[in-house]
DNA sequence: GTCTATACTGAGATAGAC
DNA sequence: GTCTATCTCAGTATAGAC
């Protein structure tokens, strides 16, 4: 019991992605998944607020990590580069995931309802670079545009090295970079 | 009834911002804003998919006037300025709509199952905005790139000059745009 | 853990515009 | 007659209150 107990969240989160996988994520009810966990529906929603959370947990881990790596960053550094460097950063931890990400992803993009809450997600983060960047004295409105954009590409090198074969993510990371100094 | 059926849809969304600043979002039923509306619940679900997209209509005018203003942008525009000229193009439609968004914006702020819809409306129009510069021979990652940083930059001074006392929208988008390059 | 409100869906009937 | 908008009725699932 003490081995159920402690990661019935995590069995949550597995039979979420199973189900959805299979059938589709609108054709599977919460009670369906607690089912699959062995817990009760009551039980889902104790541990998710809401029915598309139950994808979306890996967040916090990797806000904590980037912004250790934003406040331990040289201080000379400019907002982006700054930011390209939390994101290389945490470049393993991501590589470690994919396991878990990948199928992970390949059901939000299915599913508009869970891209819906990706951006969510995607925006929080971005306040939360924003604001470990005004602690760098970073200008507000200037560091929340470098957020803003330094998410965008983040995202976009993420999910793309999830979705499609090609380079890895350091590359994707690389080019986005490149790009976005192109554009200026 | 004929005037009656003609403007259902623009009726639903009046009711719907009325009861959404007197009692909050989620203190008001798709029901009840059908009543004050005069129809019926179901007909509220005809016109909109869900409860949060009766405050999400306008972006279709907005997203043709900003893709048409890209088209004819003259051919040796960088991607960021014809973005911005896109969004100056617009300035005056966003002012004239101003009494309709300002409240509605106002509701959006309360609440973050809205939030979440508006980003994910803003996430369509950098889609749209991004192909509107593929067709101008920018190349995909740059013009994705461009589009998301475009309209967050947007985004942040049509927001907070709706929410905010003090400077116009034009000198807003200016300011955006300055803090843009000097990113770069 | 139980109960309930409400968001949303589907099918069929009605009524008016054309 | 078709087409479109609405209503009626019945139902399921999410999510919150108790």
């Amino acid at each position: 019991m003490a081995n159920q107990e402690g990661d019935v969240r995590l069995r949550l989160q597995q039979a979420a992605v199973e189900l959805f996988r299979e059938r589709g994520y609108d054709r599977i009810t919460a009670a369906e998944i607690a089912a699959r966990a062995g817990v009760t529906e009551r039980t889902f929603f104790r541990h998710f607020s809401d029915k598309r959370e139950v994808l979306f947990d890996g967040q916090a881990v990797l806000v904590a990590a980037l912004t250790a790596s934003i406040a331990g960053a040289p201080s000379d550094l400019r907002p982006l580069a700054t930011l390209f460097r939390a994101f290389r950063s945490v470049r393993q931890l991501l590589e470690e995931n994919r396991p878990f990400s990948e199928p992970r992803q390949e059901v939000i993009s299915m599913t508009p309802a869970l891209q819906e809450r990706e951006l969510a997600k995607m925006a929080a983060l971005s306040d939360a670079l924003a604001i470990a960047l005004t602690t760098r004295n970073v200008p507000e409105l200037q560091a929340v545009l470098a957020a803003r954009t330094g998410t965008a590409a983040f995202a976009h090198a993420t999910i793309s090295w999830l979705e499609q074969v090609g380079p890895g993510l350091a590359e994707r990371l690389d080019l986005a970079e490149q790009e976005l100094k192109a554009l200026l």
